[in-house]
DNA sequence: CATGAATGAGGATTCATTCAT
DNA sequence: AATGAATGAATCCTCATTCAT
């Protein structure tokens, strides 16, 4: 399908890639312009539609690429011999801190890819989010080890507080960023923050 | 400021505010279109703008008075006699959950304005927002009793444990409810949950 | 519906029809430009969308307009006492090159949309024309007199001859034409040869 | 001028010729994209100009392609000893609609470039159109019996009225084909309303 | 108060054709 | 011979806002 766009240089690729990131992160589907991301990335107006068939397909393009990108660096950073719930879920929100310092304009794009609510895409992304909610369920919490809980506790309520304060929490975090650069993210205080969270979940949850 | 509004017949008001509202939760502050909104309001095109000087202060204003509105609404219905925290917090959801029922419409606007990533109003409803959380704060959990917490809890951490449990509820429940009507929301069965998270709550957090 | 455009100074109403005709009537409805129409009509991009919804509105007020001055001109100029048939034949006729005379612009245009093949407009000419056609027929041949067909002839298709003779010979006559400038057309010409042409056919029809 | 075209191997040509065939019936010479074609025609878009200077040689050339085999067969199946004027008119007409119900691909391009407006093309395209009817008429009538006429008649307004008549119910029975499917066509009863016009006119015109 | 005509830049997309490989 | 990347002008249409009436 997008073996076109594929087969050309890679410095182009990249141009083409990066302009229109950046351009739908800032404005969002809608109003990203196609002008301004031929503009970016300095190539002709009818390049970028000999090669996404129109602005829908490019920014679907975009994402799914993305996606794969931070998804394989994640699975491959995961540390999968530790199957204690918590420590799972640890892992999972550090890596995610990790990742947002390391590709800003990616997850700037995910988080207005996230609240889209242009119908043209809108759908397509649905689709797409479920079906990575799915398998990435599947992947993160086979063969998890929940003997630790206490006895008599609703583990499927509990799993549901502990990741809404994980989500919670990384939400809150990144409002506070969004205040100051990039650079100044202290990754030492998010961890040590976040142990504090599950220090009090595991008090709570584990016998 | 908008005196001249609010001098109009109760009945235009009543015709902007509504095509306004629809307009803009249904395609988002850019999207919208004045054309639109003028159309359904069955006034013209320039009078719209001899009221509001553009889109962005009728977008503003109406932020602005379904605010209060709801808010009004909100605060004479809590029972201010509630001092127990998680009864507190109980209760704002459950509130919550019948103003949304009540008036659906405001709270997509409010959600897409929440989500509103266009520059022109994004630093407006930012500011609007922090105020209103602040302002909120205060009124909600001055007097709050937080003796019943077991000792050694940190109570700043519980807290944001608890709204973030709350929140994540209430977001889940959102998202089911897009899929159905909004009239087959069912009261009972939220109640329940909510009751069930409380009270595993309840057990970690209370002595 | 057009109530917009009507309101419009007559001299911009028609410099829009004036312009949008010779438009279409040149190129046809795909290659039409509405640039070229806002161009030659002076006045802005927007405006001419102000009054219609787009092109295919445009192009479909063209059409209704004009045949409606056309209809109106030649159903006043028929003389309705004439019964006979042929006689009735030769006057439509008559009147249909005069009236081609008269607006050729307006001629060009209807040959246009005659043979428009664009799938946007097709189906809207057929639909109107199928109406024109069964209402005209109705008008025209209600009350004729064929008694003077000689006994045993197959009137149906007899008429029909007379519509393919008139057809032919009117096409035959808008393709000499085309070579010359509209000012060389000479009526008298035609008109002999349509006798001529009656003439032959009364003598196969008539007792 | 088309030597490389034809020294291609025969299935591609028949590719392209198809695929162009197709593309020009459907949407006329203006709308018609060379990218369809040569995607149609699973060729590379090069390749197309390789061979043919430019969207309008490509469009003659198939005209005349076309043309050349349908008037191969025309000629060839005509019984070139009926030398009666009527039974020659018969004998075309019956032709043409079998060759119609044969190649309807064809005769749609045909169609499509007969009413062809597109400055382009419609200079050449009258020019061939010229000669293939000054050709026709000149291989079609000779030597040709017009004895049986009644004396009097004057023989060339009377052959302008058949071939009128001809032409007329040609058309009116392509309108009703447009409805049915191709397939539907039905020959005899074709064949028996054109003796009925065609007695018609001999008891008109022979003696 | 109220109207709606007027603007023109900017939106996404299509197009035939060229040319280096 | 064959490819397909590249061009950029042209397409229709939308938009918020102004202003004369």
């Amino acid at each position: 399908m997008y073996s076109k766009f594929l087969n050309l240089s890679p410095d182009k690729q990249e141009r083409i890639l990066n302009a229109a990131l950046k351009e739908f992160s800032q404005k969002g589907y809608e109003k990203a312009s196609t002008n301004e991301i031929v503009k970016e990335a300095e190539i002709s107006k009818g390049l970028l539609f000999h090669y996404f068939k129109n602005k829908k397909e490019l920014f679907l393009f975009l994402y799914d690429h993305f996606v794969e990108i931070i998804m394989d660096e994640f699975y491959s950073k995961i540390d999968w011999n530790e199957r204690d719930l918590l420590m799972r879920f640890r892992e999972i929100t550090v890596l995610e801190f990790e990742l947002m310092k390391k590709y800003p304009d990616i997850f700037n794009f995910f988080m207005a890819a996230y609240h889209e609510e242009s119908a043209d895409v809108k759908i397509e992304l649905e689709k797409r989010n479920k079906e990575i909610l799915v398998s990435s369920y599947q992947k993160l919490f086979t063969d998890i080890d929940t003997s630790k809980f206490k006895q008599g506790i609703d583990i499927n309520r509990a799993i549901n507080i502990i990741i809404w304060t994980m989500e919670g929490f990384s939400n809150e975090q990144q409002k506070k960023e969004k205040l100051r650069s990039v650079d100044q993210i202290n990754m030492d205080e998010i961890l040590s923050e976040i142990n504090h969270y599950l220090n009090l979940l595991k008090t709570f949850f584990y016998a």
